[in-house]
RNA sequence: GGCCCUGUAGCGCAGUUGGUUAGCGCGCCGCCCUGUCACGGCGGAGGUCGCCGGUUCAAGUCCGGUCAGGGUCGCCA
């Protein structure tokens, strides 16, 4: 049976009287004459109150030993009192259980991130943290209730996989038992596989695993994709309308629910976008960088993260836009089942999102022509027999379709002015990090 | 994987041209304090200076190696 207990939050709309209360001691001040103890719950701070007894009292011995950490139970009055900063009330204590207690925390609140990440889970006592995840459930309901309210299914597509979905160097190879499998990169076979399958229009919000050590502050080996297909489009300009139809109703929610306390928390207003967002043909993107005085130092034809940060400065200066879709991205640096343009080969109908001058997404329209698509395998080197499962999807009937995956700690990052993407990931997995 | 940076008390840091008892703040422990709210006051404990080796009369400090971590680039979400 669950303890009967009045959440803290709760407190200060309750009438005086008798109340029980359960959290974690943030703070004892043990005076001679009162004792206070700060506890915290999930929803917020309480200060409790003990006037010392002139002889024997247990309960202020119980206060004197408090550890700060440990969970106690406290059954008292509460009173809305004037003088109290925390809130304008305070519980007299009546009885106090401590239920677990704690040893010293190891972490303070100045700890560095790799320390706090050992002891994640006082690391999430913090209320700020608390917030972090409390807005991730907001977004994602939001997108969940948009895609429901559209006729969008929600699929899991499995993680084990026999082979690659794009290329095989960033696999984790798992022993499956007389054989070997993979750790799926990316839902992307399997949700496109609704395609055929009827289904029309399809999410999933699950992990997906890179074996790639990447060393920066926007990268995991296991990572939340946010995934969605949708059948009958005409171009990646549908899939974008989608993404930021999804982006306007997930942001809106945050600002609603969590405005104030993010404001408060990480000094940060939640903008919630304008559409339709801007969209710059990567070609264009570069040449505006470029007359900014960034040449983008490299031999492909794609951007780098300052060319990514330039034009998302750019595009804040001249549209007061967070967000920007560069389009168009070349043949040559996209994986082979990105439809190309009729007009020019050279390049997809694709799509990066950046977001505050980070990308958190890549969209497309699918190349879905069987033919088409087994040459553009071909001409990227790929093996036709590794790939047959999925050219089947296409040789029985499919309609036009495209998509987009989302990173979802990326998006929390950005939004919150995370300094990275561990603070945003309830347990994050990077190449040097597997516990706890 | 490339380049750059950092390892000193539970946590955050300082430590001079190498010099003899390695400091500061927070936390912790003890005593004191009529209502605190970043409580305050006094006292105290706590360190093989990441590890191995070298130079030197002498190494936290200089050199080499090694391990752990961070930033950035590549890669991407």
């Amino acid at each position: 049976m669950v303890t009967e207990r009045t959440l803290i939050k709760n407190l200060a709309a309750s009438s005086d009287g008798p109340v029980t209360v359960s959290g974690w001691v943030d703070t004892v001040r043990d005076q001679k004459k009162v004792q206070f103890v700060v506890l915290r719950d999930e929803s917020g701070a309480l200060q409790l109150v003990h006037p010392r007894a002139e002889d024997a009292d247990p309960i202020a011995d119980t206060i004197s030993a408090l550890g700060t950490g440990s969970f106690i139970t406290v059954t008292g009055d509460l009173k809305h009192d004037e003088r109290v900063k925390l809130g304008g009330i305070e519980v007299l204590i009546g009885e106090i259980e401590v239920v677990s207690e704690a040893l010293e925390s190891p972490i303070a609140e100045d700890t560095g991130v790799d320390k706090r990440m050992d002891w994640r889970f006082l690391d999430l006592r913090v209320p700020r943290n608390n917030l972090i995840f409390r807005i991730q459930t907001t977004l994602e309901h939001a997108w969940r209730t948009y895609w429901v309210e559209h006729d969008f299914i929600e699929i899991h597509t499995p993680k084990l996989m026999a082979s690659a979905s794009e290329s095989k160097a960033e696999l984790f190879e798992v022993k499956y038992f007389d054989g070997k499998a993979y750790l799926a990169q990316s839902p992307q076979f399997f949700k496109q596989m609704a395609q055929p399958a009827g289904f029309g229009r399809v999410f999933e919000i699950g992990p997906a695993f890179r074996a790639d050590p990447s060393f920066t502050s926007r990268h995991a080996t296991e990572f939340v994709s946010v995934d969605s297909e949708l059948s009958w489009i005409d171009s990646h300009e549908d899939v974008m309308r989608l993404h930021e139809e999804l982006m306007v109703a997930g942001f809106t929610a945050v600002r609603e629910k969590h405005g104030a306390e993010i404001e408060a928390a990480f000094g940060i207003e939640v903008t919630v976008p304008t559409t339709p967002f801007p969209r710059i043909p990567l070609a264009e993107a570069k040449r505006i960088v470029a007359e900014r005085g960034y040449e983008v130092p490299r031999h492909d034809d794609d951007m780098d993260p300052e060319g990514e940060r330039q034009i998302a400065a750019y595009v804040k200066e001249q549209f007061g836009h967070e967000f920007v879709f560069l389009t168009d991205y070349a043949s040559s640096i996209r994986p082979f089942y990105h439809m190309r343009h009729e007009a020019d080969a050279g390049i997809t109908k694709s799509y990066d999102l950046i977001f505050n001058g980070v990308e958190i997404s890549t969209g497309a329209q699918r190349e879905h022509r069987i033919e088409v698509l087994e040459a553009q395998a071909r001409d990227k080197g790929l093996d036709p027999e590794e790939l047959a499962f999925y050219l089947d999807f296409f040789r029985y009937g499919v309609p036009p379709h495209g998509g987009f995956g989302m990173g979802l700690s990326r998006v929390l990052m950005l939004l919150l002015g995370l300094p990275n993407l561990r603070e945003a990931t309830y347990l994050f997995r990077g190449p040097t990090r597997l516990l706890p």
